[in-house]
DNA sequence: CAGTATCCCCGAGGATACTG
DNA sequence: CAGTATCCTCGGGGATACTG
């Protein structure tokens, strides 16, 4: 048995009563909500970058999961690599199309917690204490 | 050294020249962007819920998991808890105004991710074929 | 019904060393 | 510079059993 709520059913993801587990949806969503995935989008949307900009722009980053975070984002349409045959090595990270549309959507989410993320962590802190 | 590009200036969560590890936009953001976080917030965007009625709408999720995420959540403000004392035992979810302001942000970006989830886990498929 | 408590495992993710 | 390769740890997260 599954909800019948009828406002469930306008919701994006939503079909067949549920948030399906094994769906292409929620496949994306991983990827684009994974520990880096969103940073990672976010950093990219100021323009095209080298590995080394990202890795230091993005403070925590190691490198396995950064080289792995662009694999998987390259992989689903959302992160172009360059790479110049120069020495030393170039190699160039930008958004393609379909990844700036989903920046489109990142970016007021970051913006709205940048925003408030004070608040709702002092609050907390508050309720703690 | 830091990357000096102006144009990451203007990023949300930027900060000092980098995305800064230890900062209050970055916990809140784990917590959204956390394994069910997302889901959560989207479903009760669609009004308020019993607990029961979460854990079957949201498919694959453990009752810790449902319990730990809510808990979080509740924490952080964006979700409200009201336990009727009556036999059996009813509470109901739902997003607070703060909730509710952020779940205004997931729904377009879940929305395009529906949108465009098949073309990218297909599109990823017929490249590796 | 709405959770806790407990046990346990696996793999996400980090550290380090190495290479073209 | 831009990665890979390797090893290892830790805790996210699942399964199960139990309770008010």
């Amino acid at each position: 048995m599954t909800v019948s709520d009828p406002r469930l059913d306008d919701l994006p993801g939503y079909s067949g009563g549920r948030f399906p587990a094994a769906c292409n949806s929620r496949t994306v969503l991983d990827h684009v909500t994974s520990k880096w995935g969103v940073l990672v989008l976010l950093t990219l949307s100021a323009g095209s970058l080298r590995w080394g900009e990202l890795r230091r722009t993005i403070e925590g980053i190691s490198e396995k999961m950064l080289a792995q975070t662009l694999r998987t984002l390259e992989a689903d349409g959302f992160v172009l690599r360059e790479a110049q045959a120069v020495i030393p090595p170039r190699v160039d990270y930008s958004l393609t199309e379909r990844g700036r549309e989903l920046a489109d959507r990142l970016i007021p989410l970051m913006g709205w917690i940048a925003d408030n993320a004070d608040e709702i962590v002092d609050g907390g802190m508050r309720q703690r204490a």
